[in-house]
DNA sequence: GCACCCGATGTCAGAGACTGTCATCAACTA
DNA sequence: TAGTTGATGACAGTCTCTGACATCGGGTGC
């Protein structure tokens, strides 16, 4: 038997995502979290790299499946198709998870520091996509252009998709708002 | 006269500028910048919300420049022209302030709390202008999504303007980004 | 000209995020 | 059995940011 109880970084992110909905981010303190995990603040930042990080544990791995999915398209699609496929893929990720996705969206928008940090990981999908694009011999502006415009629907899609009464599923949000992008483009 | 040296928050931010090109952000501490402007940290904290948003006073402005830019489009221009001319209106804008924009941008670039600030910035300026285009009656998710791929060639071409040894004007760089994103969407 | 208020700043104390450093101790290894 | 490793605890310290109250030159009403 171990010396510790395992999965600590995953209770620190349970007894987070808890006390943030229930007290609020600014009012919990990392001592409180720690305290709800059984562990000190001490240990929660080495597990994190600061207070915010714990609601962005899985992003890395959203990021890495996007990656795969253009990475994995058939030679013969153009960027933007590449990249509508990973948007296919993540639709598939989150299927099951709208209720779980819905409550971290309320506690994220209800900060700005965290919807600072959501801005981030974003970003750091668009950079990652554009290089996933230049390996597929995509050009420069092209390819950064084709990430940010993917995570751009991406984006609002997913807004729109854990807002209060939307019932259609992300796949559909996904596919409207990519043709919505062609019309506004091609004025 | 008066009691105090004008310009608080125009001394406050040369300080900073200065400080964290010299000795880096992390470094520099907030008492020393407002030692450097005469002040005390405590008159930091009353005219800047934190040590970051110092690096960002001028930001308004230009987002006050796009939504009015928006606001005035003739009604017969579609919301990607509108915002076309948003970003023209930008790029004029920025001319003659190429050296200091590389400046703040090496600055910005060297610690990722700044970068994720800008990331509010553009942020903050996607929403304002989705609200601008909404008010001339675009539709979301049009209006959303326009102002997103908007800032986003925005934010490439702002970049590649900065770059070492790039020569070309901004608008000249923006023209090419628009080009490439409607070739992009159109495949 | 005088009493009064206003607004920008200073002073001080304190909470909380984050870091460096060293100690602890079960599990593993030679 | 002795030594090593790795996750954690303990503790002190720095820095960001906030609240509360004091200060005082300049303008305002009279």
């Amino acid at each position: 038997m171990s010396r510790w109880e395992p999965n600590a970084p995953a209770r620190l992110a349970q007894a987070a995502m808890e006390l943030f909905a229930e007290a609020g981010y600014e009012e919990t303190t990392v001592a409180r979290i720690a305290e709800r995990a059984g562990l000190t603040e001490r240990t929660f930042f080495r597990h994190f790299a600061d207070k915010r990080e714990v609601l962005f544990a899985g992003s890395s791995e959203l990021e890495a499946l996007f990656v795969d999915t253009v990475a994995a398209a058939p030679e013969s699609a153009g960027p933007m198709q590449a990249v509508a496929a990973a948007l296919e893929q993540a639709s598939g990720w989150f299927v099951d998870r709208r209720t779980f996705a819905r409550a971290r969206q309320a506690v994220i928008s209800s900060h700005s520091a965290l919807t600072e940090r959501e801005l981030t990981k974003m970003a750091r999908l668009a950079t990652a996509l554009a290089r996933a694009l230049r390996e597929r011999g995509v050009e420069e502006p092209a390819a950064s252009l084709t990430a940010e415009a993917g995570v751009a629907v991406f984006r609002v899609a997913f807004e729109r998709w854990t807002a209060p009464r939307e019932k259609r599923p992300l796949g559909e949000i996904i596919t409207e708002a990519l043709g919505e992008l062609r019309t506004i483009t091609s004025e």
